[in-house]
DNA sequence: ACTAAATATTTTACCGGCTGAAATAAATAT
DNA sequence: ATATTTATTTCAGCCGGTAAAATATTTAGT
């Protein structure tokens, strides 16, 4: 019987190797065995008995066009291994305030749908909330002439304190109760295994597997939208705290008894830099009509308003403020900026990179790199489908030895 | 021929487990084999063959007395196994400014010796650096009426940027050079290996092994002296960063453009809270004589001196707000307070701890515990000390697989 | 074309650590 | 004394990984 949780805990040596094998093809795609073992530090014996069992599991094949640079003239060719796409499809769900937003991908991460369902409250009871992925679900497969049946699982992203290995939500913007255990009405509801995490977690991975982290072990991943949100993978692995409620970057504090929050508090660096907090102090300056986005506001920046000038200036610093704070804490091999391009064009300038340089503590090492990834509208679904991909992964390597001869 | 490098890297399966026993059994102190079994999830039989192992290389030891409440009322006993102190000893050392504090702890971490050697420059060449050392050393055993030969090991705290694992230092306050491999110089003047370790890491080790983080997986220590450190354990290991520079608590900003901090940067955390800025403070404000002490400035306070109580308050206000800040980022078990009695009375206050209440994005979970370690003079040389116990433990282990038959 | 050399992969025999089960040890209860 | 209970040890066997040998597939050289 599948159990939903599907962590790489409870795994032995055995399918423990398969997936480092599995997860290394994934990372540097086209390999052969022999360059797997090398890196893997692991005999290609080894590598031999992984791959085998992989690619009789459909995960991986063998492709035809040699690899790179073949430093060699003679001796037999390697051959590559690559993961193998059709294997299997998730699907990734990012729940929004009006719109679940579904991505269905393949296994190597390749979009096959995406769908968006409208959502009538922001807040739903548990089983509205299931009932409502289940019809995004089915909407999504339709665009694909498929059914659910098609999908291996389902990753589902949303903004809060989640328990992801047991599919806890301690609370969420999303449900109207706290503590809710969503694992029986998702196995309920839904034909395969379904993964909750927190959104920005999920982004997190997104880098990690798919975007600018990949490789990397040490990296924070800031995600701007109408807060900021940050994943911190540390020793390639996601880093959720104690009790799961760590990574706050927007509700640090740069001010004492400075601006006030959403969050009730004062001085987070998110009443600085965040959207709203923009508009607001654009609105309060006496200005605003009431009706403007921060794209307006860059718009009157660059047409010389002195005002919004000053307003963009100031979250400039801020953010760079914040990121040296997590420089000078975590010390990162990079710090991904991700999010679409209009909501933090503001973010990216030379202020923000001035403050950040000369609020790091100096050493003679070169700034951890700043990088910028920006995403479409599905980011927040793409995240969630790497997450599905990475969990359905563990799921099938495991099914591996059950299925052994 | 011994290596001086001595991390858990390069470490088979078996001593591995050898050394996890070894761990448990430090952590626990006295403990029968078979719930060493059921702690580790392991079987008795390999915990007999790991025990039988460490007592025949003299690391731990059987005792008689029948450890704690036994439940079963018939039976064979369990026989408690504990750590054998006599097994070896290691020196820890302290470089300050003007003086070297060398302990001497056996396998336990009990006190053998101390001693301080002053020092007549606080900056010294690499050579004289290590003769210094070497001297320290051969003071301290002669208290014991030892010589070096009795020691196992040495570990070695330094202010500065050092990769622990190669004995090199980047750069630190006590060298003239920066960028200095140590670790020949110090095998060519030592007959044991040595290990250099960052100051505030080592308190960290400290916390870790033998003091309030005794057992926990993610915890941060705040060091207290003229500066602020910061030492995070994640996941029970010692997180350095990617290039060995993070954890720099004291020079995050807490405000735009603030007051200046040694560091030449503006609004350090540091530059509001160190010994250094409430002195200055006080100071500039005209009343002081210019030879004042914290311990001063909080008398002043005491008798009512408003310019005193306002530069203790916003200290204090200041050291909450950056402890939200660690809270926020990484949601830790625990955070411990460390450093002498004398030193941050001022910032264990009630203004301290309401500040960090209400910085703290607000969960259903408690708040992590916030406990105090007011530790003597030796503070940092038995943070050391713990590193070196941990240093020579592997060796000891290690050596284990050679010498078995 | 054929053979030698080079390199990749697979096969095989084995090794090393861990485990379950059985044996043994050491206590209490009857 | 004997049975029972619990801890520890012994031992045969399993399981995953490895080195070495075997095999496969190529190029270089003649």
């Amino acid at each position: 019987m599948l159990k939903s949780s599907a962590s790489p805990n409870s795994m032995d040596q055995r399918n423990l190797t398969r997936l480092r094998v599995l997860e290394h093809i994934r990372a540097k795609g086209a390999i052969s065995r022999i360059d797997i073992a090398s890196a893997l530090q692991t005999s290609p014996a080894t590598i031999t008995a992984a791959t085998a069992d992989l690619i009789s599991a459909g995960l991986i094949k063998e492709i035809e066009g040699e690899p790179q640079s073949k430093t060699a003239k003679r001796g037999r060719p390697r051959v590559s291994l690559q993961l193998d796409g059709s294997s299997f499809i998730v699907a990734g769900l990012k729940i929004a305030r009006h719109v679940i937003s579904v991505i269905i991908v393949d296994f190597e991460g390749n979009e096959v749908a995406s769908h968006n369902h409208p959502l009538d409250h922001a807040r739903m009871t548990p089983s509205a909330f299931v009932s409502a992925i289940r019809t995004a679900l089915e909407e999504a497969c339709a665009l694909m002439d498929g059914s659910l049946r098609h999908l291996s699982g389902v990753s589902i992203g949303i903004a809060g304190l989640v328990e992801a290995d047991k599919n806890f939500v301690h609370w969420s913007s999303s449900l109207t109760e706290r503590n809710v255990d969503l694992s029986r009405l998702l196995e309920a509801e839904l034909p395969f295994p379904a993964f909750i995490e927190n959104d920005t977690n999920l982004v997190a991975k997104a880098e990690q597997h798919f975007g600018l982290g990949k490789g990397l072990r040490n990296f924070l991943v800031v995600t701007i939208e109408h807060g900021l949100g940050l994943g911190i993978v540390l020793d390639g692995k996601l880093y959720r705290g104690e009790r799961g409620c760590g990574a706050e970057f927007g509700h640090i504090k740069v001010q004492l008894d400075g601006a006030l929050c959403q969050c009730g508090q004062r001085g987070c660096l998110e009443a600085y830099v965040g959207d709203y907090a923009l508009i607001r102090e654009v609105t309060v300056a006496g200005q605003g009509k009431g009706t403007e986005t921060v794209a307006d506001i860059r718009d009157s920046a660059r047409s010389g308003d002195q005002r919004a000038i000053s307003v963009l200036e100031r979250a400039g610093q801020m953010f760079g403020l914040g990121l040296s704070n997590l420089v000078n804490l975590f010390d990162p091999e990079c710090i991904i900026l991700s999010g679409a391009q209009m909501s933090f064009e503001h973010l990216c300038s030379e202020e923000v990179m001035n403050r950040l340089q000369s609020g790091v503590v100096n050493v003679d090492a070169p700034l951890p790199e700043i990088k910028v990834n920006h995403w479409g509208d599905l980011m927040w679904a793409k995240g969630a489908a790497a997450y599905g991909i990475e969990q359905v992964s563990i799921l099938k390597v495991k099914e591996l030895a059950a299925h052994a001869s």
